[in-house]
DNA sequence: GCCAACGTTGGC
DNA sequence: GCCAACGTTGGC
């Protein structure tokens, strides 16, 4: 079991529109690092925390799973979708998914500045390097584990 | 709205 | 393969 971060900024889809439809594709991945993380890396049951990006403030939302295999992106292959992809051929997908399932939102919201408080409990967290833009980010037990006692405190 | 960071594109 | 131009991300 792992774990990640998924970045998603609220107007676009928040926390409160996975708990209302339970299950989303997550699609929209056009960063080939982020691709092999979902294609390559996650695994069905894996945990993910929820981040509000372009939001006041940004932090951490909600936890959800990663549900089921990775499959294409089928918004590469439309071309009314703003992810639309030419360059990718159905016998060779070049954007693949995963379905994330909501579990449960945060007591509160774990700010930005709350982790960045507290990055000498959370070592090396990708999400406070800087410059970072991936919108899937690995997460250790370790991180998990510290990002729910935050919620506590 | 600004701008730093950084990935991608395309000419050479 | 280099690298300048460009586009995007995302905090502020």
């Amino acid at each position: 079991m792992r774990y990640w971060l998924l970045k998603s900024e609220p107007e676009e889809f928040s926390i409160a529109d996975l708990e209302r439809v339970g299950v989303e594709p997550w699609t929209g991945v056009r960063n080939y690092q982020a691709r092999n993380y979902l294609r390559d890396a996650m695994h069905d049951g894996d945990g993910v925390l929820f981040y509000h990006s372009n939001a006041r403030p940004p932090g951490i939302v909600g936890l959800a799973r990663v549900r089921g295999e990775a499959y294409p992106d089928p918004t590469q292959f439309d071309p009314a979708s703003p992810y639309h992809d030419p360059g990718s051929r159905p016998e060779a997908p070049r954007w693949m998914l995963r379905d994330i399932a909501f579990e449960r939102r945060l007591r509160r919201c774990i700010t930005l500045d709350e982790l960045r408080a507290a990055a000498d409990r959370l070592g090396d967290f990708p999400l406070l390097r800087r410059g970072n833009r991936l919108s899937v980010l690995p997460v250790t037990a370790a991180q998990w584990q510290t990002i729910l006692d935050l919620e506590n405190r």
